[in-house]
DNA sequence: CTCTCTTATGCTCAAGATGAGCATTAATCG
DNA sequence: CGATTAATGCTCATCTTGAGCATAAGAGAG
């Protein structure tokens, strides 16, 4: 390898793999393919092509196409092109090499009830479905504790000089008795069960059958690399909503403080303390009152606000950051 | 498009491109290749190759060959794949599209002289070269008042519907005479100017001559869309300090706190509150006492420290992220 | 051998931001 | 009408930040 100019090397194929997430009833759902019986779903993922300008454009008209729906908010997630990408993967072939440029893509809940889609050969899927351990909303225990004893046994099982590493980077993941784990690290929860041999990927990757008992509790598994992808996503998302107001990108144009406060739960699964998030989103000012008010809310009624969209960049960092309550303090 | 499987379309060359950065002398440089005479200097870039198990595996294995020098922190930046890209791209050929996965490397202080560097078809450049209103450390005023003249300008030329956006990006993105603007937006600003017309690139990929005007003070241009991809890294390197400790990986083993101060500062290009830096890097723990004393500091002597690794991806968001003090209170 | 200069290091203080509760208000549903 | 369900408002103790001041410990100049 050189410095020279680079020149074109080997086949490659170039798909462009779409999560598009939305938020139904306080699920956050993304957009599959879905499955033939017995098989995984699959995120939808096209061909980059001559005409697209753009590769975001290239994405974004063909999701707009296929789902009927505006696409508020588009960013580039990854690009994925290892080698040892399954070999179950129908774009291989002849030793080519296949590369997926995987976008992040947020639409308002509009039609998006889990199953139904735009089109009928595609579904909403519950994102949580393929990592239940993801949803720390009501009671984290269950999984986490499951997930941290088979953890722990990977851990044990490693040869003499890992084993300290590998305990360290379960506690730093999973977090331990003491500790909430960090939600953003989502990815890396998921990358560590694969290597743990967990998620039944790992074997499948390897050209093995997966022992039953991986199986359970291991959340659903996608077509090929698929799950790995939305990890990336979750991770993503979770981080951005710190920081920028993203959020309102699955919203209605209005809507209620609280379904806000829903959205941004589902999306980092975790509950909130919600005086402290309204205090938050009031003093950002990243809200204002339409005027209106909702009556369905069981109680009170809610004032209805809108996004200042005006606001949508501004100067730190809006967005909604806020302190999750102790455990099982949801609803 | 449908959402069939993926399949190979038209031929797509791709390459690896490779930000290297390093901090020299209160300087962050990057790794380029040297042009020839009246050219433009290139970011180091090869072509994807077969025998890469991973995309990163390749950028690193060929990067190491050619500096000699240990990567201690690499992460995929982004990839670049417009078909807008110039044609003046030498692996462009016959209608092809190229395709530019980018990343960003982090080399420890040596042998990173500005001029010097490990193959003589390389240099290193301080990358302030290319952005010089990114630097904020000492004077800022002279460049921000310019640029935001000359976008000021830009803004008013703008159709009338038009004209109010503009300058709200302007403001968001530059800041004006009351506020400071935000280091990390310097792809933005880069963005921005682009659009504008004050960096000669914009001329050049629209196949026109850039009128002199415009080179005067718009810093050094790359090959290509190289200075795209380097302000991009810039971007994404002043975001990250912020929440994890990539600093380290930019020093030498041991080091003072003002240096790491200094590292800090040359990255984010403002200057920094020196005892808040102090206490904000005790408090989180990064580093440790060596029990050493670093006697070259022109005062009284420093302790040296070094980063605790075991530290390295903790909890929280270690980093360093840190007041900036008001300004011209640089040194 | 002091005085001065330079940088290291420590401390204090006032604001703001955060984490956790508690109290009230306003609808709906029997 | 009383119970239930939410919406909204307020308070308080802690942390975290932004800024400035004071002292310590070397090198060099005179």
């Amino acid at each position: 390898m050189t410095l020279e100019p680079p020149v074109t090397t080997s086949a490659v194929a170039v798909d462009l793999t779409a999560v598009v997430i939305a938020v139904s009833e306080d699920t956050p759902v993304v957009l599959v393919r879905r499955p033939e019986a017995g098989g995984r779903a699959a995120l939808p993922a096209g061909p980059l092509q001559a005409e697209h300008g753009t590769l975001q454009a290239g994405l974004r008209s063909w999701v707009e196409r296929q789902t009927d729906l505006g696409l508020g908010y588009v960013e580039q997630l990854y690009t994925f092109g290892d080698r040892s990408r399954p070999a179950d993967d129908p774009a291989r072939g002849d030793g080519g090499r296949r590369l997926s440029i995987a976008y992040l893509a947020l639409v308002p809940p509009l039609d998006t009830a889990v199953g139904r889609a735009p089109d009928p050969r595609t579904a909403w899927m519950p994102w949580y479905d393929a990592f239940p351990w993801e949803d720390l909303r009501s009671d984290p225990e269950p999984w986490r504790a499951r997930l941290r004893s088979a953890l722990a046994a990977w851990g044990s099982a490693a040869p003499k000089g890992l084993k300290a590493a590998r305990t360290e980077r379960v506690r730093l993941t999973f977090g331990d008795e003491s500790s909430d784990w960090d939600a953003e690290r989502a990815l890396e929860r998921y990358e560590l069960l694969y290597e743990a041999g967990l998620v039944p990927e790992a074997a499948w990757d390897a050209g093995q059958t997966p022992a039953t008992e991986v199986l359970d509790g291991a959340g659903r598994p996608l077509a090929i690399d698929h799950r790995r992808i939305l990890a990336t996503a979750v991770s993503r998302l979770r981080g951005k909503i710190k920081y920028r107001p993203v959020l309102f990108e699955l919203l209605p144009e209005t809507f209620t403080l609280l379904r806000l406060q829903r959205t941004a739960e589902a999306i980092s699964g975790v509950a909130l303390h919600k005086p402290n998030f309204r205090r938050l989103v009031a003093q950002q000012g990243l809200v204002e009152d339409t005027g209106q008010m909702e009556a369905e809310t069981g109680g009170r009624p809610a004032k209805l606000v809108r996004f200042r969209r005006d606001v949508i960049s501004e100067r730190p960092a809006p967005g909604v950051r806020a302190t999750a309550t102790r455990r099982g303090s949801y609803p």
